[in-house]
DNA sequence: AAGTAGTCTTAATACGAATGCAATAAAAGG
DNA sequence: CCTTTTATTGCATTCGTATTAAGACTACTT
């Protein structure tokens, strides 16, 4: 009776008991490999039913070295877009039979590098990453453990690594064109961090590319770099707007940021596009919920998610090398783009 | 040459022969247990770290019977309150040398059952689930596999269950309790599927009550049960406002909805709160962003995570059981609620 | 009737880390 | 210098599952 206090879950070794055959049966039966005759399954599959039996991970992951499982390490799930992409990536991996095991970085390299370790340790078959800014040195670990891995949110065609994404500088200099064909001469840009964050770089890059290429002054940008944030790019925004003469059109880094350039903008009594024109990027639920709706680039996060989910696990299952995808993003053209001077300049 | 294709990861026994000492020594320098001279103990870290070991995850949960892993089933990662308050969950575990193991259930109870053997499989020393209502064979094998789990984003003072949460009901009847000093007699509610739903059921009651208390009928009050989303919201309030005599305020059951439902209400160029009051639940960053700003509840996700994460990991490491937390929500008045009848009928 | 080719099963071992118990070395006490 | 005591360290076993090589049994061929 006292032993009542610690029951022990029940292991191949009951099971296998309890239907009368050796463990190795038993565990041929749940793993669909070799030979098994249809009376003996059958008799191991009620055994299983009725003593509840579940394996054990770990101790399969130890035998078998497999895990059936997949790691994504993203900079933060606060933010939707990565959100929904996961999701769509997660659907993506359960199709196939295998499990997500996120976690998130807030931006920060170095706790990125101890995640991945983290994930690797528990035995991820496979990695999920976004991006290609880190440290090298997580590089040659991933290449001499031989795991296979795969980034997404992002694509270079100058990078050797796989990538299953969309083309960040190449959006923004589109959605930047579209700008100045408003007629924007003077642009400030709220961006991220772009230190360890190559999506945020190229998104600059986009802007000026596209400024240069106009015959503008690309060095009369004004770029402000905070974190990702809706607190983040009001502040911004209000100081873009209150010191120097005032840009016409303010491009963001992302939606969030420009959310936040909306809001302050809103509670300045700043008329948009009436005066200044926003614009944002990702294209998450709020671009559509915001007052006036925001003009951005809409990233195909579920097609990625999807797609990178079948790339990881033929990868890993035919243990090729993984090939890089380029998905294409598209302006999603709404309401708080306008042309530029229209308005009367209240500065 | 050949067998440099399958480099293996080292191991404790490597690190052992490195450090010129035993398994059982490396294990104890690692796990801080027992006592180890501070001589050797810098050997084998200096021998951890030249040969970049990392213990495997699975040989030590079978080992040591314990994962320091804690599991999280969530009915969706893709609102942001879900997210936010695992954010705060995932700190106060990490604070405290736990990993947060995370999925979701998309809001399906058997999908919710299956999310949770696998986190039991996978050796979770721990389990958060949201919410009260599910199968109760999950309480049954929770209770026989003495697991210990806490229940959050709900509390009822008459479940048994341990709980960090706040009262569904109570701040339902309180914001509603506010609408109704408004002048509002004429209510609707857009609530999200109330089936395995504590949380939705018992904001519906929370309305209905409020309304009986303050001697109206609370069954002319139309409720219209949609999924949470923002179309979802949107569609339901276009509903609302097309058929029979419209309501002069529509209580929903959470932001996400109530964002849904005010974009459509501009969309048809109905004003609020002019014509309708519109209110949500949860206060998620978009009920500031969105124009007129949302009249909600605030959830205390952060704190609920927190503490969440205290509780859990004491009743794990004291083995008491855990203790239930009753936090308060709040209102939150902003723009969407208004006075009733101010505005021209235009039906 | 015996050999043969299969088909199923089993016994035994490996996987990597934790830990109770035994052993050793060093320090203290006499 | 020998006996106790104490501080470290090592040996050997354990955890639950996968898997290989070998054994048992069946059915078939000749």
């Amino acid at each position: 009776m006292d032993n009542l206090t610690d029951i022990a879950l029940p292991t191949l070794n009951d099971v296998a008991r309890a239907a009368g055959v050796s463990t190795a049966t038993v565990s041929r039966c749940l793993n669909r490999t070799g030979k098994v005759s249809e009376a003996t399954h059958l008799r191991v599959m009620e055994a299983v039913e009725a003593l509840g039996y579940t394996p054990n991970f770990g101790a399969r992951a130890l035998a078998a070295k497999r895990t059936f499982t997949i790691g994504a390490v993203v900079p933060t799930l606060e933010n939707a877009i990565f959100a929904r992409g996961l999701q769509a990536f997660q659907e993506g991996l359960n199709e196939r039979g295998y499990t997500l095991l996120v976690s998130s970085a807030g931006f920060d390299p170095d706790r990125e590098a101890e995640q991945i370790k983290t994930l690797l340790a528990r035995g991820a078959d496979g990695l999920l990453l976004i991006g290609y800014d880190r440290n090298q040195k997580i590089y040659e670990t991933l290449a001499t453990r031989q795991v296979p891995y795969l980034l997404s949110w992002a694509h270079r065609a100058s990078e050797p690594h796989p990538a299953v994404g969309f083309d960040n500088y190449q959006s923004m200099f589109e959605l930047t064109q579209t700008v100045l064909e408003n007629g924007h001469k003077k642009i400030a840009m709220i961006s991220g961090i772009r230190r360890a964050n190559d999506r945020a770089e190229d998104r600059v890059r986009g802007v000026l590319s596209a400024m240069t290429q106009a015959g503008l002054d690309a060095s009369a940008v004004s770029i402000v770099e905070v974190p990702y944030s809706t607190e983040n790019g009001a502040d911004a925004f209000e100081g873009l707007m209150s010191k120097g003469p005032r840009p016409t059109a303010v491009i963001c880094g992302n939606d969030v940021l420009a959310a936040g350039a909306l809001q302050r903008a809103r509670d300045l009594g700043i008329d948009v596009p009436g005066h200044v024109s926003i614009t944002g990027f990702d294209d998450i639920e709020i671009a559509d919920l915001v007052t006036p709706k925001l003009t951005t680039v809409h990233v195909p996060h579920r097609e990625m998610g999807f797609l990178a989910a079948q790339e990881l696990i033929d990868t890993i299952e035919d243990k090729s090398p993984a090939r890089s995808h380029l998905l294409k993003s598209n302006l999603v053209i709404r309401q708080t783009l306008g042309p530029a001077g229209t308005a009367v300049t209240d500065n």
